[in-house]
DNA sequence: ACATGTTGCTGCCGTTTCGGCAACGGCTAT
DNA sequence: ATAGCCGTTGCCGAAACGGCAGCAACATGT
């Protein structure tokens, strides 16, 4: 099934690799003929889509124009196709997702799972990335769904939903802590805490609330792994800092309490959305898991609310 | 600049004609190579895309899909033109619109012409269709602006603004009813008047209404045109139904006087949608022009709703 | 400074695809 | 029955495409 021009297929192999060669060994064929291609390109539509540097190529600004363009008619072809597959019953094809960190404990996994029981042609492609890399792959089409921390997201980018989850400190059962029903920060910092590194959000979240206590917090590990933080707290090595998504299972049958945190009498939120590129018709089996995913993360909000009510 | 394959450029050609000998015409190519084109499309695509009736071809479902995406393609390539064009300052394209009648007599040309006058370069294409038919013609990508009342639309479209407009009686100033500030149905009856036929939404918005009246209405005069309505009035023939939209210029300089109807106690909206396609963005005169028209017809919202206040 | 590897680009040439012409069978309306 | 329109199909020249080998320009490693 290939009604679209070579040109289009070849200009974006190249925009991924970067590389006219490296796009014509991805695609079989001769690299003359990519380059062909491109230059035909650049003549019909009147000005360079490349810059060529000494290693490789890069997008000008109308390169950067027709990448969308392109990506457009790609993603909808995929979406077509989808189409006529599911009217001859069958679904196929793959969810390719972009999330963050605090997904892969039990969230997309148990999702996953359920879903490939029931639909077992369609397979999936995860990939974990900081909040804004995770928007960035899905500008550049590298993923049809994003989760990430609800920052200012690009225009090209359609929020889904919005969920919010409360920040709460993680510690080991046997922590002084862990009697508590909620915590303050006040109290987390009097014992050694896990602080995340500035790539991860949280770190953002917290930041501007440990800068206005005046307290000089106890010695404290840091890390960029929520699950490294987590395995950390379970051996008592201090206090994390996240949302109850990352720990679901292991705070049932194992070591690990969560303590909602208390900021001067009201909670902390961290701010979960659902992202897809605006411009873009999911495929029918796509649409059906984002769908299942939103309806999965509101479960939890309201669950996790139902549990700690914000005002206690 | 033509980088898609013939295929989907002759396909959607043969969709819109209905006919391979009658786009072969439009394209200026043999009726042969479209045929081939067509078939070579179906073979790839593993499925029959057109019924071959003895006059013409019609859409399969797959058939229709397949529109659904080369449309998507095809308006998404003239995006990316204009983006490209308005790149190097010039901006240049037809702006296609579909409109019911009541647009034609002021708002519709006063915006047009003012926007000539800033974008030379920018050319419009206007059809006066009824309401579902603007609808209609906006599904299928015969225009990308649609202005028609608001009835529930198809889901591929989108409702970018909905203005409410009064219906009012429109009649002449020598009128016994002139006098008036506002008039009920009940009294307008009472005079011969100019009902619109089915074909028009304003015989939905009367009709039931009038169903509710148990009074025999005076012997009145039908027209499916509201110009024409427009122009019976103003010559004493009879009370008109429509909103001020209709008659903006003519009310001010000439004999036509607009009365608010008033439905035991509450006016009588009517409500007008505008609508693009929903998978798609649109070129940016497009939508400079949609944002034009969106502020226009909520400033005629804002000004009738003060000429005459809802609570009178 | 030199060799080596990689990059994009360009003649040359065989293959594939495309489009125009003419003709065919099927169908409708007169 | 006849004329007209429909979509399709051989045939053939023209255009586009892709593969191969070689080019100059540049980066990297010794």
């Amino acid at each position: 099934m290939r009604f679209h021009s070579p040109a289009i297929q070849y200009f974006h192999a190249v925009r991924r690799t970067g590389s006219i060669r490296a796009a014509a060994r991805v695609l079989n064929v001769a690299s003359s003929a990519v380059s062909r291609q491109i230059l035909k390109l650049e003549q019909e539509v009147g000005s360079p889509l490349f810059e060529r540097n000494a290693r490789g190529l890069t997008l000008t600004t109308v390169g950067e124009m027709l990448a969308r363009h392109v990506m457009n008619v790609l993603q909808d072809l995929d979406r077509f196709r989808s189409d006529v597959a599911s009217l001859s019953g069958a679904w196929s094809g793959t969810v390719s997702i972009a999330c963050i960190e605090s997904l892969t404990e039990s969230v997309l996994p148990d999702l996953i799972a359920s879903h490939r029981g029931r639909a077992r042609r369609v397979s999936f492609t995860t990939e974990v990335k900081g909040s804004s890399d995770v928007l960035e792959a899905l500008s550049r089409g590298e993923a049809d769904i994003g989760i990430a921390m609800a920052l200012r997201h690009p225009p090209d980018l359609r929020q889904v939903a919005l969920k919010r989850f409360r920040l709460g400190a993680v510690v080991a059962r046997e922590h002084p802590l862990a009697r508590r029903k909620t915590v303050t920060l006040e109290q987390c910092l009097a014992f050694p805490v896990i602080n995340a590194l500035p790539e991860l959000s949280i770190y953002h979240l917290l930041q501007p609330l440990i800068a206005q206590l005046s307290e000089t917090p106890e010695p404290a590990i840091q890390a960029n792994s929520i699950d490294l933080m987590r395995e950390l707290a379970a051996r008592g090595v201090g206090v994390a800092f996240q949302t109850q998504l990352g720990i679901g299972r292991l705070s049932r049958d194992s070591q690990l309490v969560f303590l909602p945190l208390d900021n001067a009498g009201s909670p902390v939120w961290s701010d979960l959305g659902i992202y897809v590129r605006a411009e873009r018709t999911l495929p029918a089996y796509t649409e059906s898991f984002l769908q299942e995913l939103v309806r999965e993360l509101g479960e939890r909000e309201r669950r996790e609310n139902a549990a700690y009510p914000p005002t206690s």
